[in-house]
DNA sequence: ACAATTAAAAATGTATACATAAAATTAAAG
DNA sequence: CTTTAATTTTATGTATACATTTTTAATTGT
């Protein structure tokens, strides 16, 4: 397990308190090494969203930010299905099944963390994404998926979601299978924001 | 001029070759710096664009990629809109005011380099966008500019646009002042496909 | 007692030196 | 002569040490 993968699920745990600067000596301690991978992981983390500066210098766990989720999941629900209809002619058998295996693991599977449920979930769709052939609009989607990945401890636990996600993941698989371009593409935008809409709700109710 | 801006402006200038991987001990050396602040500047460039990986290790300027500016442009096309409506309720007089100010002080300044005006450019929309308070939205859509960065230096040696570029600006600032919320958003997504088309084809016919 | 200025501290930025892992070159075997 | 394995070389990753900047605390003057 890197420095990198340490840090980041430190974070998502919560052993860091969130707005309060981390110091790139304490955590070079901490983790028994010295302050240039610690510099290289936090810059790293910072531009995936996991940290944000603080103040002039320094970074900081951030809040947890409904508005941000939000126009995380807006600007998926605006982007994915575009690349997803680019993706459409290319989409061979070959490539739509390993998509449906990809979900049929995720049903096989039971007890599956929710970090493992959401990179399943990814798989599944960039699976697809993949075959358009546009590596700078998958890369910017990619990203925006990485900077969802800090809440979707929170979105998991509304577990009954779970089912209604698989439903709208075959619903969307069989779309592409018949040929239905615009139809996935509206599926898909459906998808996103009713994600978006739960994990925001959730994030407004409780004590977060 | 910090060493983020130098190595910056030689890629931008072409002095590395494309292509060819950069050495951080080469770096080094010719700014008169150690490695480490090198590996910082390069980890950062690399995240807006301005580098690429080059196989496991170590980075190179990317070539020219009429794809990714297409890529680019579509992803902006569809996310600038958004925002700017998003800003709608919110822009007050003296926002749309200071926009115009931007665009007067283009027309009134000339020999602007291309740098300058795109910077201006990104100025009178950024004045606008930030009225909207979504943060996030705001700084995706900052580094898909960012992205852009790379290639206005062809732009704007098609030069005749920058007349028609100046009359959507007003155009997409009249419907603002007037509360056409749609018809601005139309505005400014035919603003941003053309621009993006035009860049294009330069792009996809002369020796690049 | 409060403000401002200055001194101390703590944290980050940078340089040098060493360790490790790719890459390339050479040597050996088929 | 080609291919593969081993060795050398080269580049990056990491640690330690130093410099600079920012923040905090203290001291002094009004």
């Amino acid at each position: 397990m890197s420095l990198y993968e340490k840090i980041k699920a430190d974070i998502q745990q919560g052993r860091f308190a969130a707005g309060q600067p981390l110091k790139q000596v304490e955590l070079a301690d901490f983790y028994r090494v010295s302050r240039i991978p610690v510099r290289d992981v936090l810059q790293k983390l910072k531009n995936e969203g996991w940290l944000i500066r603080h103040g002039k210098r320094g970074v900081a766990v951030p809040q947890f930010d409904p508005l941000e989720v939000e126009d995380l999941y807006l600007m998926r629900a605006r982007l994915e299905p575009l690349l997803q209809s680019l993706a459409l002619e290319k989409l061979s058998g070959e490539i739509l099944g390993r998509a449906r295996d990809i979900l049929l693991s995720m049903e096989a599977r039971s007890g599956l963390s929710a970090e493992q449920i959401g990179n399943l979930n990814w798989q599944f769709h960039a699976c697809i994404y993949r075959a358009a052939a546009r590596p700078t609009l998958f890369a910017t989607i990619e990203q925006l998926h990485r900077q969802c990945e800090r809440y979707i401890g929170y979105q998991s636990r509304s577990l009954h979601y779970q089912s209604t996600s698989q439903e709208e993941h075959f619903a969307i698989l069989e779309a592409l299978h018949q040929g239905h371009g615009e139809q996935a593409a509206a599926l898909l935008a459906q998808h996103i924001e009713a994600a978006g809409q739960l994990l925001v709700n959730h994030l407004r109710q409780p004590q977060p």
